[in-house]
DNA sequence: TCTCCACCATGAAACGTTTCAATTGGCCTT
DNA sequence: AAGGCCAATTGAAACGTTTCATGGTGGAGA
C-alpha cells in the first residue's frame, strides 16, 4: 500500500542508499541520478517513514509541549497553530500532551523522557527557579522556555517584555490626563508579575507621578478578585481615575465594580487589562489590553528548539520581545 | 543511556521475546517470569520505543487532527485537553496538524496520510457532505467526526443536538414571559446552523408561539454582524424582547446594539448566545449561553476513533449529546 | 601505460520492537 | 516406558530507514 524507499529504488533503477543520499545528502548523488529519483518520488508519491527513520536516527524529530492547564488564559490556538506550524517547516512535529489526573507535573515530563517520543520541550508559564528548568537542566534534556527566569544555568528562552506592557499602559492613560493611577496586581513572587509592576512603576515615574501606595492592590487571578479589587478601591477615601491590572479577567472584575458603584467604565474609570484575550474586544465598551506577540513567540520557541538540537555546543540564545498596547473604549472616552 | 527491551531482557536472564510478551501477551508467560521481568522493567525505568514499535507493527498510535483556525471560537484548550488524555489512555498520542499557508486543506489531510503519521483522524467541524469525509471514506481511511452529516456512506460521529440547545434557550426566554422572540442565525446551508434553527422552530411551537419571519435575520458570524442585525431588529416597527442567536459573537454584538439605542440588555432586553465562550462569563450583564459538554465531545471522538481501529468491520458507531443552557444576567432581569 | 584520486553507487549492518516457527521439558495417558 | 500434548521460552526474521565501508569507473598526472 504505501510506498517504501525500496520501491523507488526499484523503479528508478538504483539501490536504497542512493535514494536515501537524494533525499539527505544529494551533493553525493550525480545530477542525472538525482532527477530521476526525484521523478519516482513525486510520481510514486512517496514520503519516508517517520518511525524507520527516528528509530535509525536515534531522534523523534518531535517537540514536546505540555498542553497548560484550561481557562481563559491566552489563545492557545494562535499559540499552538504557530507551533505546529514552525515545526513542521524544520521538518518537526510536536507532540502533545497533559498530566493525567492527579500526576505530578514533573513526572509527566520525566515519563514523556523516558518513552523517548520527543527530543527536546518547549515549556511556557515559566516562573522564578521553576522546577521543571531544574530537572531538565539537570538532566541535559534540550528545551526552550517562554519566560525567562533567573536560574544559575543559562537556558534558551523567549519572553515579552511585560515591564513595557503595563508602562505603556501608564503612558496611554497618563497621556489622556489622569493623575491617580491605581494597579491591581498579582502577589509578588512571580517573574511576569513582578515585571509587570515595575514597568508600571516605571511608567509612573516616566510621568513624574508618585506611586501612592494606597492604590496598589495585590490579589490572585480572576474576575471575582477584580470586582473585589475595584470596589475596595473606588470606595476608598482618595479613590483613581485609571486603573492599570496585570490581567484582562482583572480588568473586566473592576468594569463591572465600577458599574455596580455608578461609574461608567470607559467615562468616568479609565481600565486597562493584559493579554489582549478574545473577550476583551466584545466588551462594552471594549477593554484596552495589552497584546503579547503570541504567534512571534512560538515561532522563535520552535527556532530556539531546532537549532539548539543541531547546535548543542553554543552558548543558548534568548530573544525578548515586545508587546503592543490595543487601545480601546475602556480608556478613550476618560481624561480630560 | 536509554534502555531497550535488550537490556530489560539480559537483566532478567530472559529473551527479549519473552519480554516483549511479559508486555503484550502476559498470558504466555509464567507468573514465576512474568513478575521477574515487571520489575527489571521498573527497575531500569524501561520503556519501550514508541518508534520501533511503529516500525514494526505498521501502526503508529497516533491520531491526527487538524488545528481548527484561530479566532474566537469554542474552547481549544479544554477539547484539546480531553484529546490528549482520553488518547493516552488508549496508548495513543495526538498529532497535530495545520495547512501551510495557502495550501489546499485536503492535500494536508493527503500529506499527512503519504507521511503513515497517523492510523485516523478526528475531525471537527464537518459539515453536509464535508469534503473531508468524502475523501477520507473513499481511501478507506478510518476518522470520527465531530458533526454528524447526511452522507452516503455511515461513518462513526459525535454530535451535540444544536436544536435542543436553542430550544433550551427559547423555552428559557419564553418562560420568563416573553412572546415577541427574535432570532439571528447563519445563512442556511451548514449543518449545525440549520439545526440550531430547527430548535428555535421546535422551542416556538411548543411554546404556542408563531415564528415571525422578520424576526429571524440570517447573517455571517461575528460581532459587528451581530451588532448590526440587532440594530435592524430592534429599530424595527414590531421589535423582539428576546433575541435567540446561535453565536456567543452574536449576542456580544446584540447587546451592544440594544445599549446603543438606550435599552438595558439583561433589563429591557433578553438575548442569548450559543457555546459559552469565556467571555460569555466576563460580559457585564453575563451572557447566557448554551454550552456543548466539548471535554465528553473529545472523549467520545477518541473512543470511536480507537474502536475503529482495532474493529474495521462493525457498522459506526455514532453519539448524540445535550447541551446546556447556562442562564446569566442577559436574560435573567427580563420578562414579566 | 600505469597509478592515483575523485566521484558515484552499492550492499549490508544497525536501530528496537513484535511475531512466529521451533525447541525444550514436564506431565499425562496408555 | 513410549508417545503425545501443553505450557513456556527462545531465536531469528522483518519493519523502513540511514550510514558507512567497499567497489567500480574514468580522467589526470607522471
Amino acid at each position: 500500500m504505501r510506498q517504501t524507499i525500496r520501491d523507488v529504488g526499484d523503479r528508478a533503477g538504483v539501490s536504497v542508499g542512493t535514494v536515501s543520499n537524494v533525499l539527505n545528502a544529494p551533493h553525493l548523488v550525480s545530477a542525472q541520478t538525482r532527477s530521476k529519483v526525484l521523478e519516482v518520488i513525486e510520481e510514486l508519491g512517496y514520503r519516508p517513514n517517520r518511525a524507520a527513520r527516528s528509530l535509525q536516527a536515534r531522534k523523534t524529530q518531535s517537540i514536546g509541549y505540555r498542553l497548560p492547564d484550561p481557562g481563559p488564559g491566552t489563545a492557545l490556538d494562535v499559540f499552538l497553530h504557530q507551533l505546529v506550524g514552525t515545526a513542521s517547516d524544520h521538518g518537526f512535529a510536536i507532540t502533545l500532551f497533559a498530566p493525567r489526573a492527579g500526576e505530578d507535573d514533573l513526572d509527566t515530563y520525566l515519563e514523556v523522557i523516558r518513552s523517548g517520543d520527543v527530543d527536546g520541550f518547549v515549556l511556557s508559564e515559566t516562573n522564578y527557579d521553576d522546577p521543571r528548568v531544574e530537572m531538565l537542566s539537570g538532566l541535559g534534556f534540550p528545551f526552550a522556555a517562554f519566560g525567562r527566569a533567573d536560574h544559575a544555568s543559562p537556558f534558551p528562552w523567549v519572553d515579552v517584555d511585560g515591564a513595557s506592557g503595563t508602562a505603556q499602559a501608564v503612558e496611554h492613560v497618563t497621556g489622556l490626563g489622569h493623575r491617580r493611577v491605581g494597579l491591581v496586581a498579582w502577589p509578588s513572587g512571580s517573574e511576569s508579575g513582578d515585571t509587570r509592576v515595575k514597568g508600571f512603576r516605571d511608567g509612573m515615574a516616566a510621568a513624574g507621578l508618585e506611586v501612592d501606595p494606597e492604590l496598589v492592590l495585590r490579589t490572585e487571578n480572576g474576575f471575582e478578585q477584580g470586582r473585589i479589587a475595584g470596589l475596595t478601591m473606588l470606595k476608598s477615601a482618595n479613590p483613581p481615575t485609571a486603573i492599570v491590572t496585570v490581567q484582562d479577567e482583572l480588568g473586566f472584575g473592576i468594569m463591572t465594580a465600577a458599574t455596580e458603584l455608578g461609574l461608567r467604565p470607559g467615562r468616568d474609570l479609565a481600565v486597562t487589562g493584559f493579554d489582549d484575550t478574545a473577550a476583551a474586544a466584545f466588551m462594552w465598551p471594549g477593554l484596552t489590553s495589552v497584546r503579547q506577540p503570541l504567534d512571534e513567540v512560538a515561532r522563535v520557541l520552535v527556532d530556539l528548539m531546532v537549532h539548539r538540537l543541531s547546535n548543542p555546543g553554543e552558548p543558548p540564545q534568548t530573544m525578548l520581545l515586545h508587546p503592543q498596547l490595543v487601545v480601546r473604549d475602556s480608556t478613550l472616552g476618560t481624561g480630560t
